[in-house]
DNA sequence: TCGACGTCCCTTGTGAGGCAAGGTACTGTG
DNA sequence: CACAGTACCTTGCCTCACAAGGGACGTCGA
């Protein structure tokens, strides 16, 4: 709790899972390629550890759905799309992170405006 | 993961301990003070259940201090005070949902400029 | 007097989910 | 053939939100 590294981890809980799914939005990725982009924020790295389950609950949802592809050089990819369902989850995410956002701006002090 | 309300519940995981340091930081309360607080926002609402453990793990980091205070009817009331150590701990966090909050809006497309 | 109720305190058990570490399989390349 | 690279996924641990349960002490009406 109290390592400084700890705290975004507590923080990516819940939002993670839609984050991805708003990576897909912009067409199908492959699951290490979910890490790289993930990793370039800062205060979304993550690992496969955490990202392989995390996939696989999208999937059982039906909020992502799967197709092998070939690589040019190593073993095939599983590629990610964004589902109906899983745009649908997404707009919820949305409505339901805007209030939660400003909640916590407003009761910690951090309001931008 | 599905039900509306289980989306909350996921949101708060890391950020309720601090929205309780914050609200220490206007003068000392007591629990059943702090669960009514958090509950009237509405994407804070909690439960006796949670913020027991919640306020024994902040005040085994030393971040709150307690005293017994006498009530004027019924049983006496466990205040807690925000510590030197808690207050800084918020400014940590601060820093870190800021950044964290800016990622995720541009990320999922709820950035507010 | 005595139980019902209100107001506090706290604990236990369950389940979700992030993560480090480990494991498998295929494809080059030297 | 050995070895590295790339991709897949699982296992076990730990933290934490929560529902449910329980105990102590006071007031108040029957």
């Amino acid at each position: 709790m109290e390592s400084p590294t700890g705290l975004s981890t507590a923080l990516r809980r819940g939002t993670l899972e839609f984050c991805v799914l708003a990576l897909l939005e912009n067409g199908e990725l492959y699951s290490l390629e979910l890490v790289q982009r993930l990793g370039s924020e800062q205060t979304l790295t993550t690992s496969e550890g955490t990202l392989y389950p995390l996939l696989s609950r999208l999937r059982r949802a039906g909020w992502v759905t799967t197709t092998w592809q070939e690589a040019p050089n190593g073993p095939p990819r599983r590629y990610y799309t964004l589902a109906a369902s899983g745009k649908a989850a997404l707009g919820h995410f949305r409505a339901e992170w805007v209030a939660f956002r400003d909640t916590v701006d407003r009761l910690v002090g951090t309001d931008p405006k």
